[in-house]
DNA sequence: CTGTATAATGAATGACTATTCATTATAGTA
DNA sequence: TACTATAATGAATAGTCATTCATTATACAG
């Protein structure tokens, strides 16, 4: 099997490691245990990861880019900022109450340490709030939501807001869907914005 | 010095156990280097905790009972739910906001593990969101905030918002002060809920 | 002073695990 | 078939650290 870019093996590895840091949380996962149920040999995970470390972070790499991709695809449809902001409400559930292990991972595992939530806010999620202000601005200019609240400040809460959602529902066992709460917190936060 | 329940050396431990595990994280802080700090023997952390685990907890208890207190005291005050909501928007923002290492360990260090998160959320911070979700509920039946919203899901996501600020603040470089957005924060929960 | 119970010490232990690297397997090439 | 480059292996290494416990110090009682 050598000579073959082989990003299914590396997949491999980041689907093993999904299930286990969700279970067992980041440090109490032993790399050999990643590599057992990849189905690889322990060395085997740095041809593909510098460090333990570097997995933790693929892992966002890869659950960040599948949901910029979905998310654009479902914001293009979108009109007007109330109807942009609910989607994005919809979109965040749906997409976290989806995978359950991955919810584990970017709910808590990847929070660990400053230095890494750090890293984390400087990219994507950086990216995320802006996009969010953005919307909100763009009501601001329609004239839907109240021109008072500093658009920047209205992202964080909206973010808040939705990522207590999120935490909430990773923490508590019981079945229910995340996005069954998407109508009402959009209510909320439309209503939050209109002042 | 024997022969005395020395609530002075708990004290120093966590203290201690603060500085270290805000700078350098949890797992990345040694038992060893608490002890230095504190001024005892490695030892002698044994004497006052189980294990390295409880620290953690032991830290977190002692923090949100101070919170608590000065809660309880500030809220008396109030008169009428949207006056107690700006207070606990002030209140929460003006006490995470004056310690930041503490802020450090509630906003990141804390929430290490599913395990962790899942004895925080079911022990006070349980607490602290019925408490809420009592505030909205007085709202609604005064009729200063809309009766649609589930107040349970509205405390989860006043929490969101304010854990959001919070954390926010505790990842900015810059000086600001946290409780500087309070007024914005509590117009903007009061829309929110008035729907 | 002496005896005793408690508090504190810190060196030693024991377990654990990320990472390395010498060795082996594999697949394409000529 | 023989050669070469790459991929994969997994046992060995090298460190780290939480925790223990035999020993020492301290404070009080009688």
């Amino acid at each position: 099997m050598a000579r073959s870019a082989d990003s299914t093996k590396r997949e491999k590895i980041l689907d093993a490691a999904v299930v286990e840091i969700a279970r067992q949380g980041f440090y109490q996962t032993t790399v050999a245990v990643i590599a057992r149920r990849a189905g690889v040999a322990d060395g085997t995970i740095y041809l593909y990861f510098r460090n333990k470390e570097e997995i933790l972070f693929s892992l966002f790499d890869r659950a960040i880019r599948r949901f910029i991709t979905t998310g654009q695809a479902m914001l293009g449809r979108a009109s007007g900022a109330e109807d942009k902001l609910r989607r994005v409400v919809e979109l965040h559930l749906t997409l976290v109450g989806s995978d359950r292990d991955l919810a584990i991972i970017t709910q808590v595992e990847l929070r660990h340490s400053l230095h890494f939530m750090d890293q984390l806010s400087r990219s994507q999620v950086g990216e995320y709030l802006s996009i969010l202000s953005q919307v909100v601005a763009e009501g601001q200019q329609e004239g839907v939501f109240g021109a008072g609240l500093d658009p920047v400040l209205a992202a964080k809460a909206i973010f808040g807001v939705l990522d207590e959602m999120a935490t909430d529902w990773v923490l508590s066992r019981r079945n229910t869907r995340l996005d069954a709460k998407a109508a009402a917190i959009g209510d909320f936060l439309v209503a939050g914005l209109r002042g």
